[in-house]
DNA sequence: CTGGACCTTCCCATCATGGTAAGGTCAACA
DNA sequence: TGTTGACCTTACCATGATGGGAAGGTCCAG
């Protein structure tokens, strides 16, 4: 079977296919005398068990443990759960950041009159930082510099 | 103020003012005799509002043309919140992916008993699919080809 | 005058994916 | 048989936003 055979049956495209092949994710594969790559049942299965684990939204690292941890017959469904569930978190922590964002965004938007004049919630917002989440912790303006490590401080100059 | 006062005031790293620059974002800043770059307030302004923008996962270049909104005196305000709005469904949108992959991933760990034998829902959910949200539409397995658009379909050689 | 904190530019890496170019292979059809 | 075009190969570049580091210049307090 062809990359392209392949890629259409796996769902993953022959450029990912070669891709993964030279992080050494999936093994090399077998090569016809033309050079072309040839894939087999077996090949097809674990590109199969890769897609649905970046539907999940595992990264390639971990997918990398996953497949070791599949094709161990003495695996421990324990790690597979820890695996995952550190996963989970991930997720959530992700879709959490960004529901804030969109929270807060909504909320300006929906004090926006949305009229064609000037005057903007959402623009006052981004110049003063209010109802912003501050999701990278900013600090900037809002810390008076805690605990003033040991750096010079150049006072503006 | 030198580059680096400007970072800690406004909360954008040194590192990204200077990629502001060169993208574009900020104006090129003033420079002293010795190269230093020279912020004032209004630099800082910019920066900050740019921060904020980022704080609610507007891409750079969404902030582009919001900074020109912001600048301009006789925006509107619908243009404004249209960006918003687009934006509140583009987080919206990735969130709710992030949700599903969490949700079926959490209902197969949850399937699991980690008890250390090899036994593994998850293992099996990522070898057939079953119960994995396909995020990418996959096509794959799923579809029987859909309407064969003119392609040779090289039947596996 | 020296040390070290700061600045400059330039290049590289990330993560997963797509695009393109230059060239080789394969099968179907006239 | 030759042509056609779908397919394959490798190699390189790009994305978006950010960080890291090297090599070298500047600034100022002690």
């Amino acid at each position: 079977m062809n990359i392209g055979q392949a890629a259409k049956a796996s769902g993953v495209s022959a450029k990912m296919i070669r891709y993964y092949e030279s992080i050494g994710l999936v093994p090399r594969a077998d090569r016809r005398d033309s050079g072309y790559r040839d894939y087999g049942t077996a090949d097809l299965h674990r590109l199969g068990f890769i897609r649905h684990a970046r539907d999940l939204g595992f990264s390639l690292e971990r997918i990398k443990v996953l497949l070791g941890l599949w094709s161990d017959p003495s695996r421990s469904n324990a790690n597979v759960k820890a695996i995952a569930t550190a996963h989970i978190e991930e997720l959530e922590g992700r879709a959490r950041q960004l529901r804030e964002m969109a929270d807060a965004l909504r909320s300006l938007a929906d004090a926006c009159d949305g009229d064609g004049r000037p005057d903007c919630p959402i623009i006052a917002s981004l110049e003063t930082g209010a109802n912003v989440p501050a999701c990278y912790s900013s600090g900037a303006t809002a810390v008076p510099e805690p605990p003033a490590p040991r750096r010079k401080a150049r006072t503006g100059r």
